[in-house]
DNA sequence: TATTGTTTTCTTACACCGCAAGAGTTGTCA
DNA sequence: TGACAACTCTTGCGGTGTAAGAAAACAATA
């Protein structure tokens, strides 16, 4: 009795599968995820994912670096214009992006992120610095600074919604529940002073930039500067450490 | 036959769970950690911390609470001097916590952070620059945008360094595997240019406080001035959006 | 001391997880 | 038709969080 045990081929592929799984995440939060649900989604058994992506780790990784490279476009989009202008809607690009995949954004933060997808991202960016005249350390400088101040204030953003698994649903207590032990952060949820996550982070942004700028300039003037009194000059921002 | 089956009492208390807790996942990382081994290393079995603990979710949770309790004196240890130097101090001092408790790091960052220590470690920032003459809305923005970056830093920080547990070990492939397709990357990975972390972080740190007390004295002039000129000025800087 | 009641600990059980090993089915090509 | 590769499934193992409740340790009282 040769039962059909087997379904008929699916044309499943890797790249199929990761798709999915960052689509699973994406409605379903990331703890759901599991082999043998994915499987179910893929219409097929949860170990026969394993074929395709040697273990979870390498699907988790495989997710961050597809939603990399399917996001390369957008964070980058039209780099002409001041560097300063081209890192700043990168930065903007990215955190949209990681909102929009709130789930994907933990295993972004969690996983060390020297994928090939993530070092070209990188080099794309220090290409568009180095063009406007940047040095590289600065460069470097200037985009780890901008994509971990990205990363960590997406992170917070997630964490206020309340879309968090596991805990209870903390509803809006803040706004009473302080008064005498937070004057100020009771103050601060009465009125709505300093709460609007997006504006801080594109204040921030913004300063963080024109800081960067301020101090590149700065330092580009006392090198030539010094080239002509040769007296002793802090060295150029490249070392300018604290 | 009453063979005794349960241990005499050992004592243990919510705290004292909590407190190992730490110290496990300090010692074998976050995936290590479970009720069992964590009962284990307690010399008690695995179910008996639900006595103490409702869930795990509630025990991690309570660990970032105790961490931030016990680091709060650290974190804000002389809070004298104007309020960059306070913030920039409270700044180094969260990271050099962060980086002695790499596991706690990824929990703190994935998990929401509405506690009673982090709301008090945040309202005694508040009354440092509130003191300092700063607007509350400023206020919030500044310490917020410290701790996401610091925060953000230190996940790539930790990320960086291969203690990461379930991927292979990634030996120091960089400075040899690009040179064509990451020229830039390639050349800072060989001379070592932008690649000192802590130098970044200060760097950054600095601009960024140094940026925002900018902004705040420009806003102040510009209210002062205001009052005299009664010109039409740009709001000052509670809402100096993008 | 014996008894009761509370606090703490353990046992058992269940559903789920990632994954190793291998058997089975399906399609392709000689 | 046969052989072979590609793909899918089954089984099984040790691990997880946790629900439910029995059993032991202790404290206090009779």
């Amino acid at each position: 009795m040769p039962s059909r045990r087997t379904r008929p081929r699916t044309g499943l592929t890797r790249e199929k599968v990761i798709d999915a799984a960052i689509a699973y995440v994406d409605e379903h939060g990331l703890a759901a995820l599991s082999n043998r649900k994915l499987g179910a989604a893929l219409g097929v058994e949860g170990m026969t994912l394993y074929y395709y992506v040697p273990s979870k780790a390498a699907l988790l990784d495989g997710m961050v670096e597809r939603l990399l490279e399917l996001s390369a476009g957008d964070l980058f989009a039209a780099p002409s214009g001041p560097w300063t202008d081209v890192v700043r809607d990168f930065a903007v690009a990215l955190r949209r992006m990681l909102l929009d995949h709130p789930a994907m954004l933990t295993v972004l933060a969690t996983r060390p992120a020297a994928t090939p997808a993530s070092l070209a991202l990188l080099e794309r960016g220090i290409t568009v610095l180095r063009d406007d005249g940047v040095p590289l350390a600065d460069a470097l400088d200037v985009l780890n600074s901008v994509v971990r101040w990205t990363l960590g204030h997406a992170l917070a953003e997630v964490g206020e919604t309340p879309h968090h698994e596991g805990t209870e649903p903390q509803p809006e207590e803040f706004a009473a529940l302080d008064r005498d032990t937070y004057p100020h952060l009771a103050r601060a949820f009465a009125t709505g002073e300093g709460l609007d996550s997006e504006q801080c982070f594109h204040r921030t942004l913004r300063i963080l930039l024109a800081g960067y700028a301020a101090e590149l300039e700065r330092a580009k003037q006392g090198l030539a500067e010094s080239e002509f009194t040769k007296g002793p000059h802090p060295r150029p921002a490249g070392s300018a450490g604290q």
